[in-house]
Order: structure tokens, then C-alpha cells, then sequence
DNA sequence: TCGTATACGATACGATCGTATACAGGCGCA
DNA sequence: TGCGCCTGTATACGATCGTATCGTATACGA
């Protein structure tokens, strides 16, 4: 589980204060329980980042990096076959980065300056993806581009929403290869053709 | 804003423990905070729900109790025009009843038994939803009828998860009138023909 | 070898947390 | 009239919270 290299003191509190934030809240989690997790003492935590909150502007900094991570390379697609490259990218980048995901669907539910930049963040990818679908003669007709930005955002968080309670509800992960297959075969569909007659 | 006739200290706890939970989280809210919004003394919680953890048992049990309402609602629709009347049923309850709405966005983001209850209560109405459509002819050929129930879940939900940043994102409230009529109008198209070519 | 920055433990602080206890008024009922 | 119950207040208690401040060990460049 462990990396070879070792992480600095730093680095792992980032880490463990990603994971825990995500599983029990900001509010959930005390910073001896943290610095714990992370193998260090608490004191590191305010050596580093002043306080608690500024531990987790830290993780808001580093994941909205992230994101703009993931946008850039979307925009990278924007000459050849967009729309199915985007969505393997996004499906690979949530495989690789559970963490950060579902710590962007808890500090979602909290309203800091950190969550509204994650949120802004990620309707701007999903803006600039339907203005090249549009562009590129994949958007249909008279759609309302707004709401189809925010339909992508709903969409792509949507399931980390539901993942805690996944396994007890469908047996298995949102995450796990087969429920992705399904899903994206899914989404495809409703987004090409609906899934109810008119 | 207040009513006429007086609430009782237990029914003015209730109230104010589910708009606080939803606006700040349970582990984000204290008693005393509570027992001040309430307008009643602290001790008052112990003495109806035993403790904090026990009023929010109540409140779940209040909110999933409203949840099935909608969903013995949907089913009266049965014989009808089904559709329509079931989406005009839930945009209404919304209006009706948002701080229950905000509070259930807040409860899905912790993992409690209360929780996990509400999500399987919604789950139920959206199965029910296709199942009726199913019959009625409704459904397209060859759909997955168990992510189509999960899809609506989600796309339920979306709007509460963005109504906190939605002000200062959209300029407006994700339940402003005109904002759910355009998002009515939207998702009807979505969930008939699609937004993007094929 | 010295200076300095970083990493870390130990402990103490004031505040706030959820909970517990003591008690008061109002009501129905024997 | 007296008793029990319900609704309610006020206050106290112990635990835990985030933060602060010691002291020390280690690493590295001058």
C-alpha cells in the first residue's frame, strides 16, 4: 500500500486529511485523529498550515489543481474525436483518483470558498465540453447550453454522491468496472436518444 | 413568517435541528445552537429525544414519512396521464417542502441508517416511476430500467446539491420558477430525444 | 563546527461539546 | 387535596475540541 519513496510529514497529512474529510466531514474530523492517520504528530499540522482550515484549503488547492488537470487535458481532444476520448478520460481520472472525487462530493456539501471554486471549476470543463460538441456539429439543435453544462456536472457527480451507499443498495461499487460499463452504455443512450417515448 | 397558533417546544426542535443539520451538517451544528434557533432551553432536547443523535433519528423518521407521501402520491397518478402529474407532484412538494429537501441532500452526505433509509425510500419511488411507464408503453425498447431508476434518483438530487452555490453561480435559486421551468424543459428533452447527435 | 530550517513529541490552555441533574409550573386524575 | 406526568428552564460536569508553546533531534550548507 505504502510507496517506496517515503511521503514527508506533509504530504501525509494532506493525504489523510483528504481521505478522513471525505469520509466524515470537516466538521467530522478531529486533527489529532488526522495527524494519527498520518503518522505524525499534531503539532505538524499548524508547523504546516497554520490551523485545520488552512490544512484544508491546502487539499482544496491541490484538487481543484486536479481538476484543471483533467480540463486541460480535455481541451487537449478538442481536434479529433472528443466526446468519447473526454469520457474515457474522466472514467480513467476517477479510477485514479477515488480520493480526490469523493473528497470533492463531501467538501461539496459544505459552503467555503474552496467548494465554490471546486464546483466553478468543474462547470467550466463541462461548459467548454458542450461548446466543442457544438462546434463541432455533435450538439443537437435549440439546446439549452447552460443547462446541459450543469445536466454534465449533476451527471458526473452523481454517482459519487450514491457511492457510499452502493454496496448495500446494488451490491457493488460505482466504481467497479462493470457498474461503469453499464452506466456510461446508459448515459450514452439517454444523452443520443432518451430512454422515454414523447 | 411565524404561524398562528403556537408550536410546541418539540415540534420548534424539530424544525430547527433540520434546517441547521441541512445548512451546516449534524456534526457541524451544536445543541445549544439548536435549542437557541428553537427558542427553547438545551436541556429540552434530552427530555423528547434522549439526545442529539436522537432528534435526528426524529427528524429522519419525519422527512422519509414526507418522502413515502410523495411516493403513495405518484402511485395514485397509476391510471392517468402518469407522467406529467408526477413531475408537476414533485416540483410542487419541492416548493412545499425545501428545507426537507436541503436536509436530505445534507443526510445523503453522511453515512447514518437514517441515511441510507432515505436513499432506498427514493430509489423506490423512481423504480415505481419506470415500472408504471414501463407498462403504459412509455419506455423505449431496451432500457436499462434499473439505471434509468438510479438516473432519476440522481437527477433529483442535483438541483439540492447545487442550490447552495447556485446565487452565486446561476444568479438565482436552483427553485426560482423560471430556473425549474428551464430545467423542466430541458430534462424533457434529454429524457425523450437526447441533447447530442449521435 | 556552527547556524538554521525542518520534523516531531509532549503537554497545557481555554473554549465548546454532548450529556446529566435539579427543579418549577400546569394538567388530569384518584 | 395530593400525586404523577409532561413540558420546560437553568446550571453543572466531564470529555474533547483546536490551538499554543515548550523542548529536542536530525539534516544540511557555509
Amino acid at each position: 500500500m505504502d510507496n517506496v519513496t517515503p511521503l514527508t510529514g506533509r504530504q501525509r497529512l494532506i493525504l489523510a486529511g483528504r481521505r478522513l474529510f471525505a469520509e466524515k466531514g470537516y466538521s467530522g474530523t478531529g486533527v489529532r485523529e488526522i495527524a494519527a492517520e498520518a503518522g505524525v504528530s499534531i503539532g505538524l499540522i499548524r508547523a504546516h498550515f497554520g490551523s485545520k482550515a488552512g490544512l484544508r484549503e491546502e487539499i482544496d488547492r491541490q484538487v481543484i489543481a486536479q481538476i484543471e488537470e483533467l480540463c486541460s487535458r480535455a481541451t487537449r481532444h478538442l481536434g479529433t474525436e472528443a466526446l468519447e476520448l473526454l469520457v474515457e478520460d474522466a472514467v480513467e481520472w476517477v479510477e485514479r483518483e477515488r480520493d480526490a472525487l469523493l473528497y470533492l462530493r463531501t467538501a461539496l456539501m459544505e459552503r467555503t470558498p474552496g467548494s465554490q471554486a471546486l464546483l466553478r471549476e468543474l462547470l467550466r470543463i463541462m461548459r467548454r465540453f458542450v461548446e466543442i460538441n457544438r462546434d463541432r456539429g455533435f450538439l443537437q439543435e435549440d439546446v439549452d447550453e447552460e443547462w446541459a453544462s450543469i445536466y454534465l456536472v449533476i451527471d458526473f457527480l452523481g454517482p459519487a454522491v450514491l457511492e457510499p451507499f452502493s454496496e448495500k443498495e446494488f451490491g457493488t461499487s460505482m466504481y467497479h468496472r462493470d457498474m461503469v460499463k453499464r452506466r456510461s452504455a446508459f448515459m450514452n443512450r439517454v444523452m443520443t436518444r432518451g430512454f422515454m417515448k414523447s
